[in-house]
DNA sequence: GAGCTTTCCTTAGCAGCGCTAAGGAGCGTC
DNA sequence: GACGCTCCTTAGCGCTGCTAAGGAAAGCTC
């Protein structure tokens, strides 16, 4: 593979951003030590210069992932609803744009203290638009998670139902002894394009309308 | 460990259940092929014989954590608001019932054919409550992943952070150096027992309560 | 009842994994 | 020129999922 003497030695980061790049072409089952020190040019041997375990990696990885959705406190003028949803919009593309890319953050360990100062301004913006810190990160904390949860069924559908969807939808309804009454069929068959980015907004939109709804049950405490 | 001619010889669902409970002393990385073998009293490559690979046994496990959780269409006289509730709520406890169970359930590769046919039901039921089947399908979705999302965090945070949560929340004071002020650390000092579980019930009503909106949206085809 | 087949488990071992121990090349410093 | 530090090498350990080949026991056939 590459060569070694490439400008200057291993550093951390060009391990995350190669490993990254490798992630894509082989997923996170074919992504080993080894695999990467040969793309890296080196004995594997040599990451462990720089890391002191490939959970190390993997979470410099996740929070690469995370760092690249661009999150951050609302713009100007931009409503708490409409930052949320894009918020989690661009998270969920993020974790989307690498393959294995939501099982990389579910499993991290430990994020940076850059992504957890991103949190606690988000949460401060929050707080000054209404929300008690209690409930800022209530919500924080199920949208994350709800999205998590969203990609990582995303990302592993995808990869192991390799037939294509009219197969799929075959092999259901020789499942679902009803014929083609069964609900689910039905559902599967009405819902176009992609199923799970219908779920995805579906989901989104309630969390967001319920936590208005839960706003509006806690008002501030010092209302003019 | 166990000795051989126990009963009869060994038995897919056996081998399930030693799995579940082997699962819970050394988790998902602890369990080898090897050493539930061994737990079964028998040579690894007996389990060959009954099990085409590892992951189809991962699957026949996630598979009974979620039947476990009793799920099913709602009982007589339940609101679709209470029976979604209880549902979620008794199948985040069936992935809390085992250690790391939310990685088993989410990183199956398939379910039963009961499980689908469990959910094509619940979904029918739905529909005779004013769902679309689309809007079924959205909503079953969007929970079933929010609770994976939750309870797969909820199960790594547990395992990995072993100090007491005071030990963690001075850790979290010395990255944020806004000193006590930090917004995030109010709300981990104020919110008392467990977040997770906090935010658990937060966004779980908060989903119900937005599906309920949009099922208000958009009214059943035949309004009397 | 002998012989054959099928079922279910054994022993042996392969390729690959994360990771460690020990050593060596290249450098700057005294 | 010797030393020490940095960063990489070679060798290898214990473990993994899994396969190949064989053997004991049970059941079926004639």
């Amino acid at each position: 593979m590459g060569e070694n003497k490439r400008g200057a030695g291993l550093t951390r980061q060009t391990m995350i951003d190669t490993a990254l790049r490798l992630l894509d072409e082989v997923g996170l089952d074919g992504l080993t030590v080894r695999r990467l020190a040969s793309e890296l040019g080196v004995q594997s041997p040599a990451l462990y210069w720089h890391l002191r375990n490939k959970q190390e990696l993997l979470d410099g990885m996740a929070d690469a992932i995370v760092l690249a959705a661009g999150m951050g406190p609302p713009r100007d003028g931009e409503s708490w609803q409409d930052w949320l949803t894009r918020r989690a919009r661009a998270y969920r593309g993020s974790l989307l744009a690498h393959r294995d890319g939501a099982r990389i953050v579910s499993g991290a360990a430990a994020l940076s203290p850059a992504t957890i100062r991103m949190f606690d301004e988000e949460m401060t913006a929050m707080v000054g638009r209404g929300f008690t810190p209690v409930l800022a990160l209530r919500t924080i904390t199920a949208l994350t998670r709800y999205v998590n949860g969203c990609v990582l069924q995303e990302q592993t559908e995808r990869q192991e139902h390799a037939g294509t969807p009219a197969d799929r939808l075959a092999a259901l309804a020789g499942l679902l002894d009803g014929g083609t009454g069964a609900t689910l069929l039905v559902a599967l068959r009405e819902s176009g394009g992609s199923p799970g980015e219908d779920a995805f907004e579906h989901g989104l939109r309630a969390l967001i309308d319920g936590t208005a709804a839960a706003l509006a049950r806690r008002p501030p405490p010092h209302p003019t």
